[in-house]
DNA sequence: ATGAAAGCGCTAACAC
DNA sequence: GTGTTAGCGCTTTCAT
């Protein structure tokens, strides 16, 4: 910067307008800077200007990556097992990255290295003005400490921090609903749900809102799903459908599962097995996903506005920086019932 | 930083050890001085940090925004058509991002707002130790000032700037191939090619191989794809398809499509129309993605590895990084041919 | 409209 | 092992 002053016979401080303020800079000598610039090659630096202007114009993402150890398996196998996980995080990353723009922000993305250094959410934090968590990536406590400084939004999970904005999708209503679709207009009664890590709060809350349409349904309500898997992928979906099948007289006449990819694998187990569906039994997934409007049968689902939760994401951090003072927002954004040929509709 | 000092008795060099290099510091006053920062909420500058330095530990990515404005429609119309647009960017960040942690670095990514200031890559540049940019991004002119300073790889385009590293994938090649499969494994003779916008290096690209299999199998080689779209998307190859079907006498055997996304609407297009593939036509995409494995017929494909070029994008940032006079590097990505039921195999 | 000067919060020698 | 001291490259009053 101070060669590029030098060499157009102006300022620093004259340089450092023509890029903040243009017109406040007479024209000739605007020009005679951006030549200068364009000669020397000059960047400004994001870090000086950051550090003077105290703000960088960037918001943050943190996710946990839960996709790592399958991708690298999925480019061998060709089985595209990877695929919800890539999609979930790559929706919001899209939506943040979407509303970030609208908003003149960029955006900075981390995965949540494990046992690293308390570095990633450091390293994100000292570079954003703000930015937003995927539930279960970051400890709590460093959560405390790092929003008293700046904005964080907590995504989809339950709210750590009461001070903390925070964002979730109605799981439970919609999973209810789901159910209760199941039970009053396809008449049918023995239904199993297949859950996920009991840590997840996404799959619990589904359960819960499963549960509570058997209780209105005035059906034998379960303390745990039927069964559950760890990552809730297509190869688990597909094993639980057998598993199912294998109980013999119990035979279940519709699976709930906890989000689409299983569904979708349980789905192949069943055409594998020559088991019809929804003729024989009805299959639901959660989530949205493109697949599940492609898999033949096509899926019945819950669809989750993920991207909107980046989006909203955004949102809610811009307002809070406008308003550092502003009362903690919580968000429910509504899911909608997607009613297809996997559940006897359609 | 100063604060944090005063409150454990120290100095700030000893904090700042205390973070960059903790074993270099006793201890007891390790933890003296990481308490003193929890109670104070202290979360270290990233932009002084990166100032003084030098460096910033984050990597960059720039791509276009066409998806946009179907992506809006699409959120309404649950059509799904900008699908490929969101999978193409966001594999190539997802294969940055995986990368880009294994080396320790977080990933800054901007779509390229048209007609901003030249905010968007000056933003990026300013605040990265480097990064890609996806072919037709940024003003060639704009790249040349900034490659001066920091690294940068090109992706998928052609070569505008000779001193960078740039990486592309086979297109012609796999093209090639996918139409002499179908010319001579298949004894398919009359193919017609679908493009996109002349502008798109990758669509040319392909439409050369094609071009060469016609030449090399002797059958007549056309001057130009016998249709072209604007978007390359799945409404548009429904498009694509009907006029075709519509040119009556001259139906052709085959339908090859320059991505995925338009041979999937002209499957739909043709289940639509009765017309069975492959029985009565065989139709053939281009990318692989996930949607092409899964729709019926599975589709005959060229797979590209997207999320490789990301990697592939990381891994030679980070080696210009450690070694800056290294001549430029030009790697060409190779691809597979994906044989599925659409052409007649599986 | 432009210049001068005082930091922004940290790292990196270099002393001790 | 820890403290001192320069900057890093820019923004921002405050003058002029």
């Amino acid at each position: 910067m101070y060669d590029v002053a030098e060499r157009s016979g102006v300022s620093i401080a004259t340089v450092s307008r023509v890029y903040r303020n243009p017109d406040s800079v007479r024209a000739g000598t605007r020009e005679r800077v951006l030549e200068a610039a364009r000669e020397l090659g000059y960047v400004p630096s994001g870090n000086a200007r950051g550090l003077a202007s105290r703000t960088t114009g960037v918001l943050g993402l943190c996710f946990p990556d839960y996709a790592d150890p399958e991708a690298e398996a999925d480019a061998e196998t060709d089985s595209g097992a990877d695929d919800a996980a890539m999609l979930y995080s790559d929706q919001i990353i899209r939506g943040m990255e979407r509303a970030a723009r609208r908003h003149g922000y960029a955006l900075l993305i981390a995965a949540s290295l494990q046992g690293g250094p308390e570095s990633l959410v450091a390293k994100v934090a000292g570079r954003v003005d703000g930015f937003a968590v995927l539930a279960q990536t970051v400890p709590t406590e460093d959560l405390d400490v790092i929003s008293r400084r700046l904005p964080v939004v907590m995504l989809a999970g339950p709210r750590e921090i009461d001070h903390l904005d925070h964002i979730v999708v109605a799981n439970a209503a919609g999973e209810r609903e789901l159910a209760r679709h199941l039970i009053e207009d396809h008449g049918l009664r023995r239904l199993a749900f297949v859950g996920g890590d009991p840590e997840s709060p996404d799959a619990e809350a589904r359960f819960r809102g499963f549960r509570d349409a058997c209780r209105d349904a005035g059906l034998p309500v379960p303390d745990a799903p039927d069964l559950r898997t760890g990552m809730m992928t297509r190869a688990e979906g597909a094993r639980a459908a057998e598993t199912l099948l294998d109980r013999g007289a119990e035979r279940p006449e519709a699976m709930v599962f906890a989000n689409d990819q299983m569904a979708v694998g349980a789905l192949r187990a069943l055409e594998r097995r020559g088991v019809r569906v929804p003729e024989d039994i009805a299959v639901t997934g959660f989530d949205g996903i493109p697949l599940s409007r492609i898999v033949r049968p096509s899926l019945t689902t819950v669809r989750q506005p993920i991207r909107q939760l980046g989006e909203q994401a955004v949102e809610l951090l811009v307002q809070r920086l406008a308003d550092p003072s502003r009362d903690p927002v919580s968000l429910e954004l509504p899911v909608a019932l997607a009613r297809r040929a996997s559940c006897g509709c359609g």
